[in-house]
DNA sequence: AGGTGTGCAC
């Protein structure tokens, strides 16, 4: 249909030439709305070769056309406009454009100077497409200066200019400029500038003021929707981003892709499979197409929320699927602790003909040292370095440097840390430190413990790792000192919560009572510990750090969060459903313990997301294999 | 001829 447009287009321009000169537009009135970069190119050619009278006037509409690809031939913009010896504003504009849009905001700026050399004067399109390079190169001492250029030629009340405006500053973290040009022009706002505006609030964290300004939004767009949505996911209120994404459903409004991307990260993030679920659902439900960007975030969702099942029948019925997907499932695939499938993965990716990135070699040997294959994680280190040229960075050390010493390893984690050339990351020794808590390696431990210490002192993990350290040798006066010490200097403590999904989320922390079914749970903990105990367990109290009675202790330990949790599942699951929990530090080793001991005694499959990877808990084993 | 919004990590 197209191709006859255009061959009709031709021939017609061939009888009209030969006879009279055609009028101006007539070669571009038969392009589509969006054309491909070869019809393109194919007016090009015959506005060139037909010799149109005024063709110099077309090379604007070709660049306007070019800069409208999704990935734009700057190479083939700059032939066509330096052919061009006195290109007109519009030309000038839309090559402008171009070069802002095609990742060249720099050239982009420095056109709009040779722009002013040549004594042209810019219009309101030029500001904007000029103004849309600063805010992607983070030039804010020239986008300053092009907003004097605007108010000086008259273009302050433009309403394109001034949310281009409120957009770069809001970029450029000038959260304050953005606001005051919001509320010069109260009488011409629409929904664009609150938007923008909506999203400048949104970046600088301010939540509160961005929750009022999107209450005083009259006409709110889809992306008044998602920018407010994703400002919630951003700064980390994954429920609310959820609860501002159904009200828009109960308003009827339809979600585009962007959003749906949004929330399923959301519902990824919180690890509540019930969430990313409805999101799932309701995709389905409007018969959505499932995209690339979509369905790469519909795996990541389901692996973690620890449904790596779904994860990879979904990943297997996507028909297409870019570097993204692959990553994602084989990322997701390693922190499950399947290793083999995450490798084989590996291969099928490069076979395809895929480049791995870094971020597929953190899934890579994320996968090796989850499952303790030294020799696997050596080899893929130097295949990334020796056949790929990736070079490793903090990440990649992280994950070998867990290899190591999850094997016990310490002395070769320490010869890798000294082969770096930037300084490592306290993660790093953290990990180191976690490793010597589970070998027992007390002076090691002492040394790693206070460098961190040292070296990051408001971190409180640093001072409950090295104290279960010495609580684990039972040396009560040393983990009585580093007690002390984190009191006194007043570190950020993270409390540890829980979090179980039924018909609503119910969040525990230790020791909690403010459960409605507070007492049923407390029974049941009984329970448990009574059935627990004919199974034979006995607690393991070195994880509690306080300088208290035995039989304390172990009262202590009885209510941690995850055991609340698991309690309240009990009650309130069926016998076949599985219980997941998310929390969101590390379990501690004897909670690990008695939650095997309760998957078998109980017969429940229990799944729990903790600070680090996935608990797959049945028949009294971890997928873990008690290694995490 | 113009402005706003999405995915992978120790």
């Amino acid at each position: 249909m197209l191709a006859n447009k255009i061959n009709h287009l031709l021939s017609l321009c061939k009888q009209i030439s030969s006879s009279q000169p055609i009028s101006h537009s007539r070669p571009l009135r038969y392009l589509p709305p969006r054309p491909s970069l070869s019809q393109i190119k194919q007016a090009h050619a015959y506005i060139i070769v037909s010799g149109v009278f005024g063709y110099v006037r077309f090379m604007g509409h070709i660049l306007a056309y070019l800069s409208l690809s999704s990935s734009i031939p700057l190479d083939y913009c700059s032939t066509i406009f330096h052919t061009m010896s006195f290109p007109s504003v519009f030309t000038f504009n839309n090559m402008i454009r171009c070069l802002a849009k095609g990742n060249s905001p720099y050239d982009s700026i420095a056109l709009y100077s040779s722009l002013q050399r040549r004594c042209l004067k810019p219009n309101k399109h030029t500001f904007t497409f000029v103004l849309q390079a600063c805010s992607k190169a983070l030039a804010i001492n020239e986008g300053v200066q092009l907003h004097t250029h605007v108010i000086k030629l008259g273009f302050g009340d433009d309403l394109f200019i001034r949310n281009a405006l409120i957009h770069l500053y809001c970029t450029c973290s000038r959260v304050e400029c953005s606001k005051r040009v919001f509320e010069e022009h109260v009488l011409c706002r629409d929904v664009v500038t609150w938007n923008s505006m909506l999203a400048a609030m949104m970046r600088d964290g301010q939540i509160n003021v961005a929750e009022q300004m999107f209450g005083k939004l009259l006409e709110k767009d889809v992306i008044s929707w998602s920018t407010m949505i994703k400002g919630y996911v951003q700064n980390g209120l994954l429920e609310q981003g959820l609860v501002c994404f159904k009200e828009m459903r109960v308003r009827g409004i339809r979600p585009n892709e962007a959003i749906f991307v949004t929330v399923i990260l959301a519902s990824a993030q919180l690890g509540l499979l019930g969430h990313g679920q409805f999101v799932h659902s309701t995709i389905e439900s409007l018969n959505f197409p499932i995209s690339i960007p979509i369905g790469t975030a519909l795996i990541d969702m389901y692996a973690k929320c620890g449904c790596i099942e779904k994860s990879i029948s979904l990943f297997n019925d996507m028909p297409r699927k870019d570097s993204w997907t692959w990553n994602v499932m084989i990322c997701g695939l390693a922190s499950h602790g399947h290793a083999k499938k995450a490798l084989a993965l590996f291969q099928n990716f490069t076979s395809e003909g895929f480049c791995p990135t870094n971020i597929t070699f953190i899934g890579v040997l994320n996968a090796c040292s989850r499952a303790g294959l030294v020799c696997e994680g050596r080899e893929y280190f130097k295949l990334m370095v020796d056949k790929y040229g990736i070079q490793p960075e903090m990440e990649h050390y992280g994950c070998m440097v867990d290899l190591f010493a999850r094997r016990g390893l310490i002395d070769e984690a320490f010869q890798l840390i000294e082969t770096m050339t930037t300084p490592p990351d306290p993660v790093l020794w953290a990990t180191l430190l976690g490793a010597c808590k589970i070998y027992g390696l007390v002076e090691t431990g002492e040394k790693i413990g206070n460098k961190l210490i040292q070296l990051d002192p408001a971190h409180d993990g640093h001072y409950v790792q090295l104290a279960g350290i010495y609580a684990k040798a039972r040396k009560w006066e040393d983990v009585v000192r580093v007690r002390r010490l984190m009191i006194e200097r007043n570190t950020n403590k993270v409390a540890g919560w829980s979090l179980i999904e039924n018909h609503g989320l119910h969040r525990f922390v230790a020791g909690d009572r403010e459960h409605e079914r507070s007492s049923d749970i407390y029974e049941m903990l009984q329970t448990i510990g009574m059935r627990i105990a004919e199974a034979g367990y006995s607690p393991n109290v070195s994880p509690v750090l306080h300088d208290i009675e035995e039989e304390e202790k172990e009262n202590a330990i009885k209510v941690h969060s995850e055991r609340l949790a698991i309690a309240f599942g009990i009650l309130v699951t069926e016998v076949d459903d599985c219980i997941r929990i998310v929390k969101n530090l590390r379990i501690c080793e004897d909670c690990h313990e008695v939650i095997k001991i309760v998957s078998k005694v109980f017969q429940r499959e229990i799944v729990v997301r903790d600070g680090s990877r996935f608990h797959h808990f049945k028949e009294g084993k971890c997928s873990c294999l008690d290694y995490w």
